[in-house]
DNA sequence: GTTGAGCGTT
């Protein structure tokens, strides 16, 4: 079985997978492989299209691209549990699940939250696409109290394509504290809406960036602080998540709930690379940051301080100084658990 | 059941 594998020619190769004989391959085997035809598509109700992989088993995305211009990566289902899986990506290099490609029917992601929307960009094949045009969350200010989430999202809307709305609630009371955070598809919407006052609901709205923004230092870790996650996101669903970006060897949620999370990914550089992004997972806008504190001041010193500093030493049970030599000198310096 | 500068998360 495996001489006939093993067979040079691709051609004879593609015909064997069609027919359904890899299936008793072990992973070990296919590593062994030269080349085998992926079916992908853009909608699991849709005829997949065969995509050939690269002599080692894995598949370029520029090669996904080609056939499906704008995709950033791609996903399929989990047969045991039947969730979406993301399929492992390094360096434009998709690797295979553990298994292999095996017969599965892998889907196309796109940048901006899985929405297609190359037809109104220049179509040019992706990859550089997803972080070109970063937008980040934007605080409203000044909402009246009875805005509503779905009025944000209708009025900004007028803006342009909408990814996330928040009205900030009493926990208790359910009512608006009167400030809210929006979230735009495009970056030239954001500069829009920043650039101008809105009337919303008869009352004058500014939106800003948020004070807890700041430039993000730089740190060695693995593992990265997920902030403003919901209950009703599951560590699994975390993984599977942040399994785009890369391999996550770890989720840890806290309990009882305290609202953040910390994953933990296979390489350092993946970590380091979301540091500072606005995630959105199942429609909640999650924040990226360092899982060791970077500077505090970042509380103390801005908006007028929110938290006294013996807090912020509470909040964080350590400080790294980065004011310190060794710091400037961007030396790693590794949190204890690293 | 009120209010009107701020700031989501360690």
């Amino acid at each position: 079985m495996l001489e006939r594998v093993r067979a040079p020619a691709g051609r004879e190769l593609a015909t064997a997978v069609l027919c359904g004989r890899h299936n008793a391959l072990s992973p070990s085997q296919w590593a062994t492989m030269e080349m085998e035809y992926i079916r992908i598509t853009e909608d699991e109700n849709d005829e997949p299209m065969e995509i050939p992989s690269e002599d080692d088993g894995t598949v370029l995305l520029s090669t996904v691209a080609a056939q499906f211009p704008g995709a950033c990566g791609l996903r399929y289902r989990n047969p045991v549990n039947q969730c979406m899986r993301g399929v492992r990506l390094v360096e434009g290099i998709l690797h295979a699940p553990e298994s292999g490609w095996g017969n599965l029917v892998y889907v196309v992601n796109y940048p901006k939250d899985n929405k297609r929307k190359m037809d109104e960009s220049d179509g040019s094949s992706a990859v550089k696409v997803k972080r070109a045009v970063k937008t980040s969350d934007l605080i409203v200010l000044g909402l009246p109290w009875k805005t509503t989430e779905q009025d944000l999202k209708d009025y900004f809307s007028t803006f342009g394509e909408v990814v996330m709305v928040q009205v900030k609630k009493d926990a208790k009371t359910g009512n608006s504290k009167g400030f809210g955070f929006v979230r735009f598809t495009d970056y030239e919407t954001q500069v829009k809406v920043m650039s101008q006052r809105h009337m919303i609901d008869g009352r004058w709205c500014d939106c800003k960036f948020p004070n807890s923004k700041g430039p993000d230092e730089p740190v060695h870790s693995r593992k990265v602080f997920v902030g403003r996650v919901t209950e009703d996101i599951s560590p699994d669903e975390l993984r599977q998540f942040f399994t785009q970006y890369g391999e996550v060897v770890d989720v840890f949620i806290p309990k009882p709930f305290r609202a953040f999370a910390f994953v933990t990914f296979a390489d350092d550089q993946v970590a380091q690379s979301l540091c500072g992004e606005d995630l959105i997972i199942k429609g909640v806008s999650v924040h990226v940051s360092n899982a060791e504190p970077k500077n505090n001041s970042r509380y103390l010193d801005r908006g007028g301080g929110r938290f006294g500093g013996n807090l912020a030493l509470q909040f964080h049970g350590s400080c790294w100084n980065y004011n310190s030599p060794q710091m400037k000198m961007r030396l790693p310096v590794l949190p204890p658990w690293y």
